[in-house]
DNA sequence: CGTTATAAATCGTTTGTAACGATTAATAAA
DNA sequence: TTTATTAATCGTTACAAACGATTTATAACG
């Protein structure tokens, strides 16, 4: 019995949903079933009961999740009393296109403000070209940039994401008829599109 | 954090020693190092003084044990209210060698006992050929035996050590002035030697 | 009553973390 | 100084967690 599993088991007896459950966790479904089943299995008795697709507390799983409760509390308290303080406070500076921090961030700041309401967040438009220099320095602390691939000495870089580049033009241009293009048609056109720096 | 590094911890600062604790607790030295250093990553604090080769607690250290002992208490607790009862009780039968059982089971059962005070142990003198058939009849449990190698269908077989054959001869033997022996030397000579069956 | 949507379980694979053994560095004891 | 002891470190191996895809079951709907 890990305290990993005893969250994904609290949460998922909040949300009577294992599927709720893995999005709240940053889980995929099947995690959380993984999870529940050891419970189960160390403890030897069964915590929900599967009636159809709904999920419901067992008079086991109703004890454990006070236990569950009790124990997270505790160490709450203990990381707080222990923990040399700077427990996730203060300030991350963050380099990103205001387009990408529209469309992603908004959900993702929410989050973070509830786990980490002492951290005080700074956005800076647009990743540039000093990137690692900024990042040495101290300047920013993190910065998520549009490119194809990137590699830089002493930064770390993960690509999180790859995106579909779709093609749009005005119904009166002369390509909008078209079924389909090749790349090569597009030679001589002018076309609009997002740049990292 | 993690149940398995709190414990690890708490073992720790009862023994004060890092290899003894690694030994109680059945895992090797470096492991304890590395969940100790895990813990101090994650709180943000030094658990521990190293002075030299002694290890002692710091404030937070001495914080953190109490906490430890709260948490280990409340599990068990757990363990005990929720948990399908049977946690380990009833019965083991064990077949092994009276010589392999006389130098190395005594710590062990004096362990397993305090682990398990609801398991009977009854040990069964030899190995035998009927060891598969035992085994899948349910007769026996587990089995221990001398053998360089072994394959059984059906059953598994793990190494667990392996030994130095030493010789040992009268003083008046003929061999006994020799300071080396080849294998060959011993052609001719009737031996004593351990045999699983 | 079939169809669709939704949810959990299961399976095989990949990934990441823990444990290991061997070695090093440091220090206490002989 | 030498030896013994202890924790830290490093590279490797093995295990366990997470994942995505699929299957199974059932509730909701036309």
């Amino acid at each position: 019995m890990e305290f990993r599993q005893l969250k994904t088991f609290r949460v998922v007896a909040e949300l009577t949903s294992f599927t709720r459950a893995a999005e709240q966790l940053h889980l995929a479904q099947s995690s959380v079933s993984a999870q529940i089943r050891g419970l189960e299995e160390e403890l030897q008795v069964m915590l929900f009961d599967r009636i159809g697709r709904r999920v419901l507390l067992t008079d086991a799983g109703r004890k454990l999740y006070d236990y569950a409760r009790r124990i997270e509390g505790i160490t709450d308290e203990l990381r707080s009393e222990v923990a040399g303080e700077r427990y996730a406070r203060g300030s991350l500076t963050i380099r990103m296109p205001e387009t990408l921090a529209t469309v992603y961030m908004v959900p993702v700041i929410e989050e973070f403000n509830r786990e980490y309401p002492d951290v005080r967040l700074i956005f800076i438009n647009c990743a540039d070209r000093q990137l690692a220099r900024e990042l040495n320095a101290g300047r920013i602390d993190l910065a998520f940039l549009m490119t194809d691939e990137l590699q830089m000495q002493d930064v770390k870089v993960v690509m999180l994401k790859s995106e579909e580049l779709v093609l749009a033009a005005a119904p009166t241009h002369l390509l909008a008829s078209r079924r389909s293009l090749e790349l090569l048609d597009l030679t001589g056109q002018t076309i609009l599109y997002p740049k990292t720096d």
